[in-house]
DNA sequence: GCTTGAATCTGTAGTTACTACAGATGGTAG
DNA sequence: CTACCATCTGTAGTAACTACAGATTCAAGC
């Protein structure tokens, strides 16, 4: 009879390939409290349940969207505790999309302003560019 | 007769209040070697040359453009030796202008992705959260 | 000349989110 | 039992600053 493991434990090396996360990564998140600790093997090797699997999901799928680590913590301390309301999740999610927004202006601005110099230039091999020009003051931005 | 300071040297305070960079980060900037060591006081404190205001406000005006100053340092060499071509600043530029381009493709999607995350929301008082569906796996994003 | 308070000095540590080691064990296939 | 790979802990490095602490220096007023 084979043994089947129920709860299926993973090395570090496994989740982080099924998660994507790297292995130092991942135990960086438990340094700082963002991941639970897990247990361990009798030598001392960490063990991962299916639930650590989520978690490190939702943490790497927050990431992806732009989420801070702090923000993470928040949304994550509010799914824990099951408190939330739809209403609280949307305003942090709706405040992050703000910044997003706010960053977008912003490289854009710059975009347009780095288009504008580079537009002036000859790019040829003379010792005179319109981008020092601008950077130097020596012509109005 | 009225002694005349031709070369008008500032303390670091007055050289911040000028050039709208922070003390300590003038400070900063002369430890990594990308602002000269200015002259000193009888005393100890620091006194800047009109060359220095010069170079504080071009490094102030690339950081604004979001060159980084590994960027910054590789623009002043240029320009130190005065060997630059507008052809080589240009690509400098032009390689900064695609990253930022390529920045803002990145955020633009993050943005949509949060958009269209939030227009799924009810946004009420139940404990039940398309944000949190989609970071938990519970939806397919 | 002396005092006082503001400015400046040096040096170190903190920030964000990781990554990259070094040197020591653990786990496992043959 | 022996390789050899995986994992362990702990520390330091990255980018571009910012924020102190504790000691000096400077400038103005008397």
């Amino acid at each position: 009879m084979k043994k089947v493991n129920k709860t299926s434990r993973l090395t570090i090396g496994k989740l982080s390939k099924e998660t994507g996360v790297n292995i130092e990564t991942i135990r960086y998140y438990e340094k700082i409290d963002i991941m639970p600790k897990p247990g361990r093997s009798a030598g001392g090797n960490r063990l991962y349940e299916e639930e650590h699997v989520k978690r490190l999901v939702f943490i790497r799928r927050s990431r992806e969207l732009g989420f801070s680590l702090d923000e993470i913590q928040e949304l994550l301390r509010l799914v824990d505790e099951n408190t939330f309301t739809c209403a609280e999740i949307a305003a942090l999610a709706q405040k992050h999309l703000d910044d997003i927004k706010a960053k977008i202006k912003d490289l854009k601005k710059i975009e347009q302003h780095m288009k504008d110099m580079l537009s002036q230039c000859s790019k040829d091999n003379t010792p005179d560019c319109a981008v020092i020009d601008v950077l130097s003051s020596k012509l109005k931005t």
